[in-house]
DNA sequence: GCAATAAAATACGATATTGAAATAAATCTT
DNA sequence: AAGATTTATTTCAATATCGTATTTTATTGC
């Protein structure tokens, strides 16, 4: 016999690897998880037979018996996934198949306070609860700031005067009666590019999140790296040049870079449709661009020396720089490194939205869920 | 019923737990492997007929029943394990309980080629065996270069011709008759701290190995990272600043730092005597060693920021700058990045010999290592 | 069309791990 | 000093997983 725990583990594995891709039938599942055949059968007879997933047409593709393809059922729940930061709030809902139901976002009033996040959270994802009558799984949380995931607990944001060693999987849990997960929004984000983004089927990738700051998320090995302190991946703090002035958020945040394209001052706010802007500023040829380039180069090369990652993917508004920015980058970072030229490091704009951290919080209730067993 | 290698795996587990301390009973080898108390008694039980492990006086301490002391057994047999670079191969030997038998330095002819290598190490370990009764439980090698752990293949190495795509594993494994496990030899390093040195309690941790060249290997959750292309650790060729001149190594190295502190130019040799002399040199007040300081603290700053490890361990000569230096490092890394005041980065120098590399190495065939069932 | 081949799924006895309860051996309380 | 408390280990029936063999269902070759 085995703990009803480490048996439910493993049905949540195995609906993990069918959602994914990476199995599609028994067999591979078995393959995957290093299960007997007759443990792969009876595990997939209990997901059947729970309804959490279906056996569609059974396609020959070889020679041997055709296998008895297996997908989720959509219908079986959903989850939702929440961001924010002071300004604004994220909320997005995908179904049990990871199928995309809606997404709304809603600003937040100055001076927000704990309390009132919290209770818009619960607001949102109450009203899309009334509208469907499926269950909702889990939600998941991407709070901004130093997140402790385990414990549940958001320890603190600079910009929510009050946001102090916030319980929030426990209040959330309590008012919505599903479980909550928690982590740094940033570290979401990395997950949304590992389940839907560029990332798909990578064991490790780098986010470089260049937005208002710039952080990256780190996912070594399929799990995702928080940090022994909470804080992996801070590198906005990392000092510019060898010398002590200026960081890395004042040359390579979304920001900076609109600012040393168009030539605009400190002072000047970044416009509203600051992709748009971007598309019109990335000229390939200009000195300008080649600068951004090129600092962007030395950072890319350097993290890759340091991790070996399979893959760097660029987020945020700078992903209207396009195909043509990163490529340029990975170039110079050749000429930087040349024992790069062999393999260049794969360094990509995500195809990811905005609600990408909304979206990633999400996938991490999904990874977190757990069936029910009878 | 379980297949009997996951039961292998398990009773191997039990041991690795129980050589580090992290497990000293059953109930804690329970705990620790999320086992039934039955479940780990009887892997005791096991352990215990097989001779691998045996009991020692109850200790009692505290209130409940006094817990049934395990302990392993040093002559069920021992581990070898070689590292070698053009120049030289060391040889160490520890047994089951992790006691050092012996440790064997022989240099190599210059244009050493890759037989002679492979030959050197059989022979020695050959020596070894034929002076100790006890079985030969595993080999393990800590190569040089690009080397791919999982495949046993040593990729390249530079300053040996014909060192290319050499199958260590299978060679040895076919000479010495013994498990083998192969690893790049800077990787082997971080697993010496981790079983042996400063990092012995460390889940994660990053070894800086500074020598004639400038790397760092990295474990993560107890796991060590190769990187996706075996080339993770590679900071050696980091450029130095924003610019394009220069490199790492040229100012962190052993050598590098050793000329920057005795004003020797680029042509003189470094001395043979270098841990010597580098004490010697060792002088906090210096604006020459203040340099050098901050150019350790700006790379410590980058790959904290980016990674937030719980330990960075300074191994090789410069270790001989001692405890003032790495202080010194830390200091200055608070002030590039004031957030860590409230925690500064652990920096120390790691407790270990010249040999590291080899009992590194002797560490991943220790932790290779499965029982015979009968 | 019919055997041969190949891959996937199922059947079934054997057994290792489990949970819960009992037992053991120490300290703490009164 | 006897019982309560606490922690570690052992016992034992229940059962989930395994291995192996078998069955199912397709393609390929002749």
């Amino acid at each position: 016999m085995r703990s009803a725990r480490a048996i439910r583990e493993d049905l949540a594995r195995c609906i993990l690897h069918l959602r994914s891709g990476r199995a599609d039938c028994r067999r591979s599942l078995a393959r995957l998880m290093r299960l007997s055949p007759s443990t792969a059968g009876s595990y997939v007879e209990q997901l059947l037979a729970a309804e959490f997933i279906r056996e569609t047409r059974t396609t020959a593709a070889g020679r041997g018996r055709p296998r008895r393809l297996l997908r989720l059922v959509g219908t079986a729940g959903w989850f939702a996934g929440v961001e924010f930061h002071a300004k604004r709030i994220q909320v997005v809902a995908f179904d049990f198949a990871g199928q995309t139901l809606r997404s709304e976002l809603a600003q937040l009033p100055d001076a927000v306070t704990t309390r009132q996040i919290l209770n818009t959270i619960v607001r949102i994802v109450g009203r899309f609860q009334k509208d469907w009558t499926q269950p909702l799984l889990g939600l998941g949380v991407g709070a901004p700031g130093v997140v402790d995931p385990e414990a549940g607990v958001a320890r603190s944001y600079a910009f929510v005067a009050d946001w102090q060693e916030v319980p929030v999987v426990d209040r959330l849990q309590r008012q919505l009666g599903v479980p909550v997960t928690l982590e740094n929004n940033r570290r979401a984000t990395a997950s949304a590019g590992r389940w839907f983004g560029a990332g798909r089927q990578l064991a490790d990738c780098v986010v470089v999140g260049a937005r208002s700051g710039f952080g990256v998320a780190i996912v070594l090995g399929g799990t995702l790296w928080t940090g022994s302190q909470l804080a992996a991946g801070e590198v906005g703090h990392w000092p510019a040049g060898t010398g002590d002035s200026g960081q890395l958020p004042d040359s390579l945040s979304a920001p900076a870079v609109w600012r040393r394209l168009s030539g605009a001052t400190h002072r000047q706010r970044p416009p509203t449709d600051l992709k748009k802007q971007l598309t019109r500023l990335a000229d390939p040829g200009s000195p300008l661009f080649q600068d951004v380039v090129s600092d962007y180069a030395h950072f890319l090369t350097r993290v890759h020396l340091l991790l070996d990652a399979a893959a760097y993917l660029l987020h945020g508004p700078l992903t209207a720089l396009g195909q043509a920015f990163c490529q340029a980058v990975v170039s110079e970072a050749v000429r930087l490194a040349p024992q790069f030229s062999h393999r260049p490091p794969c360094f990509e704009p995500t195809l990811l939205d905005d609600d990408a951290g909304a979206v990633g919080a999400g996938c991490h209730a999904m990874e977190a869920w757990q069936p029910q067993l009878p």
